[in-house]
DNA sequence: AGTGTTTTATTGTCGGACATTAAGCGGTTT
DNA sequence: AAACCGCTTAATGTCCGACAATAAAACACT
């Protein structure tokens, strides 16, 4: 008797059309999920796949904004017209990709993809693609000057200030390598942060943190290393306050450049950059991060 | 009589030192799967996080190298000791996150994340945060400079000519708007890759799509743009194959310097850039991306 | 050997089950 | 009345067992 029902299903769980089929069923939710007409997958879609693409699809078109809560997976699963188990598999799917964020188990809300996240994504995946410091230093010497001059150009008051604060407690951490590494990524971001340039942000952060990890390794070779970092650091902060544009931006070349002989006399030129130990602990202040 | 022993697995499941108490069963599995110790996990850490954790670290580490097949859900769950279900939702993370690969459905293999992957993503993630042409065209006026500067170090005759092709294609494709946009995609791509930085590559490709998918809108205000477009891509092709490194950087700066004026006519400088259609889709020629 | 056919093992999906626990609810306390 | 607390409820994480579809392997056949 369900036989017949449950074969046909099984059927239309594995035919192009299923979407479309669904269609009919969810039309109605409270939340209006409406499926998507417009993907047209090549390769055969399994169902989570299509649930995930499905979400993704109504997060991207905007009918889902970032911290709507999203229904049980009960509810989910049955206005899908699939088990919990394979609704399940889909949910995960989106998790990892940063377009759900789950506060507690019992509340799943749409997120805006954070930047640590594509951080921790791209610097893993430069890690396997195992690129070498020169990689990382030729392009960290276009996106620092620029995230030098943007500084300069919109940076308030408060946020020169904040830099200060960072710098600080940068010298104050002579000594300590893990303090200071963190502090003078802390540095570098805090610049791009300023510079009101998200995409920079988003471009240099992942290359920035596996290139300073090799200040580990340059320290022990050179003793003046560390003061000529600081000077420079000192040189570039001033000129944000100057609003000396170019200023800025000369003092961050010179001061990658810099990093750079330092890294020769390490040695490190063509050598690997390893994934540091654990990427996302990059919150050295300890200030929760809005 | 097997109730208390599940209840002791329930139990162990919720467990932090869950991973530790599977280390027993796993020592001895087909390719050594030795469950870390370093992972410390401060949120509740669900099996299923912790099946995608330990795997993924087991890449990171190295143990699983690209192109490792790995062994059927149902081996793989009873050495992680959870169910079939459970352990598909970690698999189903680490696929999301372009850790494992997945040929067929039989087969499900170790994959180094691909370019395109991190690009779709990073470009997802950029139109979520509404960003705007002005913070593409910032970042685009350091990149593709030095995009044209590593290509003309490092092309190759071959390379070159390539380029030349594809520069050819598009200028045979004019008024064709997608074919266009796509070969210019093609051409700014290719320069990258032949500059030999993959970290450059990484970071450039996501804004560069979303960046030069604005032509279309421009294209109807500028009736000179398109030409103009066209010499300088051919002044940098001519700069590169006389190695002169300034000139094709100069050419570089100059043509996205270009680009942003057309943007300016077109009003389109605070405008959100929107992500495209689909950002798959990024292969105009058609060959296989290996 | 090359090719077509059958087996087999694995996958995608399903439905139901249960312990655990976050969240909502009503009652109590100050 | 507002704040606090235990209880109920509902939803989650996990498990089990099952079945159709199918890719890969084993086999048979010419």
């Amino acid at each position: 008797m369900s036989d017949i029902k449950r074969f046909e299903d099984q059927q239309a769980a594995f035919l192009p059309g299923f979407i479309c089929d669904l269609t009919q069923c969810c039309v109605s939710t409270q939340w209006g999920l409406i499926l998507s007409e417009a993907t047209k997958p090549a390769q055969p879609t399994y169902a989570y796949q299509q649930i995930a693409g499905e979400i993704e699809a109504q997060i991207l078109r905007g009918d889902l904004k970032p911290g709507d809560q999203l229904p049980g997976e009960a509810q989910l699963a049955s206005t899908f017209g699939v088990t919990r188990s394979t609704l399940r598999e889909g949910l995960r799917q989106l998790e990892s990709d940063g377009l759900l964020h789950r506060p507690s188990p019992r509340r799943m809300e749409v997120a805006v993809p954070q930047a640590d996240q594509l951080t921790s994504r791209s610097g893993r995946a430069m890690a396997l693609m195992k690129v070498t410091f020169r990689e990382l230093w030729q392009v960290t010497m276009v996106t620092e000057p620029l995230a030098a001059r943007l500084a300069t150009q919109h940076g308030t008051e408060d946020e020169i200030n904040a830099l200060q604060a960072t710098h600080g407690a940068l010298v104050a951490a002579e000594g300590q390598m893990a303090r200071t590494i963190a502090l003078d990524e802390e540095y570098h971001t805090q610049i791009a942060e300023i510079g009101r340039n998200r995409v920079l942000g988003l471009a240099r952060e992942p290359i920035a943190l596996l290139l300073f990890r090799g200040f580990e390794q340059i320290a022990p070779f050179a003793p003046r290393f560390y003061k000529r970092q600081i000077e420079a650091h000192s040189n570039v902060i001033a000129a944000i306050r100057d609003r000396d544009v170019d200023r800025a931006e000369k003092w961050a070349r010179m001061h990658i450049e810099d990093f750079w002989r330092g890294a020769q006399i390490a040695g490190l030129e063509d050598k690997i950059a390893l994934v540091p130990g654990s990427l996302s602990s990059s919150n050295p202040t300890g200030e929760a991060r809005k």
